[in-house]
RNA sequence: GGUGCGGUAGCCAAGUGGUAAGGCAAGAGUCUGCAAAACUUUUAUUCGUCGGUUCGAUUCCGACUCGCACCUCCA
């Protein structure tokens, strides 16, 4: 089975391709840099990269576009009671999610463009959509008409047909046609940035930035569009109807929205004490690679439940793969083949695969990884895997390492070095040598203060770092 | 009220119309100077409840129930 998505739009799981065949052009909601990320918005940027990832492991190359927000009601009233910029306030928390997302190895897209720099394809867009009569202006802001674009809803399948009953009304400042309309630029308020625009002196709604920046570098249609399931309504919602209004062409093929998380069975929330950023759970001792096997441990589209025992459980679950890779490296296997070991790694990376085309099934690649530790563990045991297994079994793991990315242990600064490790380590072997198992016990406690993990095997002693 | 999602072992979590992956935890074992670590192994007659379709359903359909999300800013 071939590389298939779960496309939001249609609601059903789509063979995909881009559309040249050969490059993604891709565009993903990013942050809005007012405060740190959270471990929710990290899982949805965890997401965005297992995607990547698998793409290009699927033969493809990536043009991906990620936007900043970094102007919005909330970032012109917080930078402006700290006497801010709108720069200033933004560039600390902009820093600090680049920073969050190299810490847990989120790869950069190609391009991350700030919402600030393209105000003038904003307001392009805004002056196409008034020729095509699909704005109307009220109180110096512009806004989009809904009634003029019938497909409004055929992406979050909701029914706009009147108000809704029981749904709280829309109270906004401003006066609207239709509570269903939604802001495009809004004008100045006195004291707050703006930009002096041929449409006014004001600023940008939301939803224009991604519609002017996706069109901008990915053209107008997207093979993909990704982002939170919180921002399927209305935000994307929105980008659909002024994109697709202006050019006539489908927006975006592909839609992929990833589900929330909760935390301790929870939502998250700064009221209950459940809030987390990264910083937050690497204070708490949690190696990053944790934190990220353990976002990517469930398949994107599925709620995940980050709970204290499942950051354990995802360190002791790398333990296991650490220690299997080690035992792949530092053993001295027989020389010769084993038929029976190739077809098994075979048929893993197989299986790997197919986990992760279907709609990437993380869960499931993980299950079949899991079990090709255990079966070749026991092989290795009953000496049915040889020297000549070792290359392809490494190249099961650096396949699942190229997606997964948690072999690698974060190194700490100011560790001990592996030198210094090797030669405590053969200053034991030769005390143990001796009999001098005080001396050894010595020196094994040394390392373990130092944390390394020693390993006496029949090959001899191996080390990790905890 | 509308829309959507989900209820699978102690916890987390895949999955299929043909009789339940995997991880963690727990019990047992192997190895070892002692350890540690590592590895192996055991643990759901059962998949929220009740009906229906079927030779056969956890998997399809219906009802019910519980939980969650969105419909307003939100990853």
């Amino acid at each position: 089975m071939a590389l298939r998505f779960y496309n939001s739009l249609s609601q059903q799981l789509e063979p995909f391709t881009p559309q040249d065949g050969k490059t993604v052009r891709m565009y993903t909601c990013g942050p809005t840099v007012y405060h740190y990320a959270h471990i929710g918005n990290l899982r949805t940027f965890t997401f965005q990269d297992i995607l990547r990832r698998w793409l290009r492991a699927s033969g493809f190359a990536l043009n991906n576009v990620m936007n900043i927000t970094d102007v919005e009601d909330k970032i012109i009233r917080t930078a402006m009671a700290q006497g801010k910029t709108l720069r200033e306030y933004t560039a600390q928390y902009e820093e600090a999610f680049l920073e969050d997302m190299a810490t847990l190895r989120l790869e950069r897209p190609e391009r991350v463009v700030r919402a600030t720099e393209h105000i003038d394809e904003m307001v392009d867009l805004i002056q196409k959509l008034g020729e095509k009569g699909f704005t109307y202006e009220s109180d110096g802001s512009t806004y989009y008409r809904i009634s003029k674009f019938p497909e409004y809803g055929k992406l979050s399948h909701n029914d706009f047909g009147g108000m809704i009953a029981g749904a709280r009304v829309d109270v906004d400042e401003y006066e609207k046609d239709d509570a269903r309309d939604f802001v495009l630029w809004k004008q100045k308020k006195e004291g707050e940035p703006s930009w002096d625009t041929p449409i006014g002196d004001g600023r940008p709604g939301w939803h224009i930035e991604c519609s002017a920046m996706a069109m901008k570098y990915l053209g107008a249609t997207l093979d993909i569009h990704a982002g939170g399931i919180d921002l399927q309504f209305p935000h994307h919602e929105n980008e659909i109807a002024q994109s697709e209004a202006v050019t006539g062409k489908q927006f975006a093929k592909f839609w992929l929205h990833a589900e929330h998380l909760i935390v301790e069975g929870q939502k998250m929330s700064k009221s209950l004490g459940n809030f987390y950023t990264l910083r937050d759970l690497l204070e708490l001792g949690y190696a990053p690679e944790t934190v990220r096997f353990l976002l990517e441990s469930v398949p994107y589209r599925n709620k995940l439940n980050f709970t204290m025992d499942g950051v354990k459980a995802a360190a002791t679950a790398i333990e296991r793969l650490r220690n299997f890779e080690l035992r792949l490296k530092t053993e001295k296997f027989a020389p010769g083949g084993e038929a029976a070991s190739e077809e098994r790694t075979a048929a893993a990376v197989t299986r790997f695969r197919e986990a992760m085309d279907d709609d990437l099934n993380t869960a499931g690649a993980l299950g079949v990884v899991f079990e090709f530790l255990r079966d070749t563990n026991s092989a290795m045991d009953g000496g049915k895997f040889l020297a000549g297994n070792v290359a392809s079994a490494q190249g099961l793991l650096n396949l699942f390492d190229s997606v997964f990315d948690v072999m690698r242990p974060t190194t700490v600064a100011g560790g001990i070095s592996d030198e210094a490790v090797e030669a405590l380590i053969a200053e034991r072997v030769a005390a143990k040598k001796a009999r001098n198992f005080g001396r050894a016990d010595a020196v094994r406690a040394e390392l373990d203060a130092q944390g390394i993990v020693l390993e006496d095997t029949k090959d001899g002693p191996r080390w990790k770092r905890k």
